[in-house]
DNA sequence: AAAGCCAGTTGACCCAGATCAATTTTGGAG
DNA sequence: CTCCAAAATTGATCTGGGTCAACTGGCTTT
């Protein structure tokens, strides 16, 4: 996959951004915005493309603006774990290694604001808030990991698959609005990788759904027919 | 489990603590260490008790001194997953809920260093590096996180059981110094539970490892007798 | 030292989910 | 539209690890 990646002239400004009240920058004020605007600089991922490898020496951090992404380790005889889906609004990229601890690619078209590592970190250095912010990203994101573990060490295929469908779900409502039907940008293999499954047990366990009534396979997504019951399935 | 907690008379001065320089206290200095003294108390707890529970809200962060915590999770079932194990030197309690997103017991006796969570978070309000060490420990401990999912999701019995022997050695150098014994202060459940298996596998796997002669399994602990090969198991 | 009690081990059997193997469906490209 | 390749589904079979059950060996208690 050749990375096709498009640097557009720089005249995106963060007050435009669909981003803005999510993302970090939420914890800036208008001044400061128009310093860290200089900071990052658009750059658009088409489908499939990685947009940084696992131990990869770390040279920016990425803001992701527009689409989802893949976040992924594997281990060296093919086997894959997705550690997570990013959405606009995540941030990615922060290791104390100095290298990239997972790997990210684009599923879809993808913008993210691109950051350098070291003027990044300089306009952090005296930026309590800013730090507070992306402190307060990390203890989420690793409450969020926790959840993934139980997921993944105690649970069946058909509670994965059911609460799997839940927490995509509930992740969108802050972007798209609140919906029973779920877009699922991410391929079956994906999912797989995901929730620890193989496609078969994936592709299995949304068709003995769709056959109970309980959710509706749709072309790109599926839709929940009876919520509820996915609920009672993922059994929290 | 009473909760049979004792508090010392809080002469433990900060200067020394075990955990001083690897604790997140390490990023003060001397002044700052003496005001840091007056906000933390020392509190023991004894093999099994419960420090605090998922859900509980949050009024206290703690610095483990001494011994070994479970983390865990459990579903509504009864199903549990241990999401790591905590040695001297974590810091346990951060969260943006304002409740605790995993409860966590003793494994022998324990020593915390107990901080009420608003004072506590006024000391940091403007200590830059003290919040910055904060942030590393929260994102080393996704990195750790992460690494643990891909063992979930996608290894064996065999390498998750030798993974997890590598794994806690390491985490145990910083402590006690490198060495081919290794402790292990947990029951085989608690190992069973982190690593998403039945106690039955957990011990079959000790027992089929020492058959090949590749560990030999010692009171409190086992001991690596080729440790090339439980790392040519563990597949990273 | 006997009794009781857990934690751990071992064995026999089973099943959820993996693997292997075809199809079928979908989405582009020409 | 037709053709092709990739993605998804479905079926048949297998197996790693779970379940159930018995046993063992330390510790504690008396």
């Amino acid at each position: 996959m050749k990375p096709v990646v498009t640097i557009e002239p720089n005249w995106q400004l963060c007050s435009d951004c669909a981003v803005r009240a999510s993302a970090v920058c939420s914890s800036l004020d208008g001044i400061e915005l128009r310093e860290f605007e200089h900071l990052g600089r658009r750059v658009h991922f088409s489908s499939g493309e990685t947009v940084f490898s696992e131990e990869d020496i770390t040279t920016s951090f990425y803001n992701l603006v527009e689409g989802v992404m893949r976040l992924y380790k594997l281990l060296t005889d093919g086997r894959r774990q997705i550690v997570g889906f990013a959405l606009p609004g995540d941030f990615l990229g922060m290791n104390v290694s100095g290298r990239h601890n997972f790997s990210a690619d684009a599923i879809g078209a993808v913008t993210v604001c691109q950051f350098a590592k070291a003027p990044f970190g300089r306009f952090i250095e005296d930026r309590l808030h800013l730090l507070r912010r992306i402190n307060e990203l990390a203890i989420r994101e690793l409450n969020q990991a926790r959840d993934h573990m139980v997921l993944l060490g105690r649970r069946s295929a058909d509670e994965k698959v059911a609460a799997f469908l839940l927490g995509w779900r509930e992740r969108l409502v802050s972007l798209t609005g609140a919906s029973d039907t779920v877009p699922l940008p991410m391929s079956r293999q994906d999912i797989a990788d995901y929730l620890g499954l193989t496609i078969e047990t994936v592709s299995r366990t949304f068709t003995k759904l769709e056959r109970h009534g309980v959710i509706e396979i749709i072309h790109g997504g599926i839709s929940l027919l009876d919520p509820a019951k996915v609920e009672a399935l993922a059994a929290a």
